[in-house]
DNA sequence: TCGAAGTGCAACCCTTGGTTGCACATCAAG
DNA sequence: CTTGATGTGCAACCAAGGGTTGCACTTCGA
């Protein structure tokens, strides 16, 4: 079954961008798409592109108050995409290793020919 | 320091397909775009272009022999694309745990008022 | 030699990250 | 209450990238 990742989050966090957001917004615990925006190299209307992607997947969450939308980030989402990435980087490690395994064995062999 | 990553390695591998190129590629031990193109929803010209970004970034390496076009991983490059992705899970997961922390601290405050 | 198989190149869509421009809502003074 | 400043949202537009089709070019095998 290869790999069975959920796409959706992983483009979602594939982005640079969206991942220099959600650094943002978890150091700052959280924020609105101006107060990203002054700290970004990208217009406020982009972020709020970025930040639509992000609510969508559930990665984020906002709340209006006021003229202000407040977005914060979803732990148990971000976390859950973290499981992810760290899933296909184990996979891929063990495959990995296994090559360094074979490789070593027949270094082996050639030495005791 | 944020995360520190290099962009170019973190969408050639955020790419599905290329992903899933890459699966196969280290399940078989290489092949070419033909040969990839045949287990997979896309045409040969897409796989190519694949090839050819994941060539770029030095995520695989092409050897040329007769009229075929061999693609091989290359472990290392790979393993340091593995290593940038599970240090930005590293980050994300340590903060998400310092959150998980304050949280429960709050909460412990409030029983005890 | 001639067809089949493998490749590369070019033109063309569609999605998406990014921009500018503008209209609308809200807050804070005056 | 009016008015300017601030914060949003929507729409049109551009450029890059993933994907497709079509075609020309090599190479292998009968």
């Amino acid at each position: 079954m290869s790999t069975a990742i959920d796409d959706e989050l992983w483009s979602a966090v594939g982005d640079p961008t969206r991942r220099r957001m959600l650094d943002l917004l978890l150091s700052d615990g959280g924020g609105t798409a101006t107060t990203l925006s002054d700290r970004l190299p990208v217009t406020r209307q982009a972020v709020a592109k970025h930040l639509g992607v992000l609510d969508r997947v559930g990665l984020v969450h906002a709340t209006a108050s006021g003229r202000e939308r407040r977005y914060e980030v979803d732990e148990v989402q971000l976390a859950r995409a973290v499981a992810q990435l760290s899933a296909v980087g184990a996979t891929w490690d063990a495959r990995l290793q296994r090559i360094k395994r074979i490789a070593e064995r027949i270094q082996r062999e050639k030495e005791s020919s």
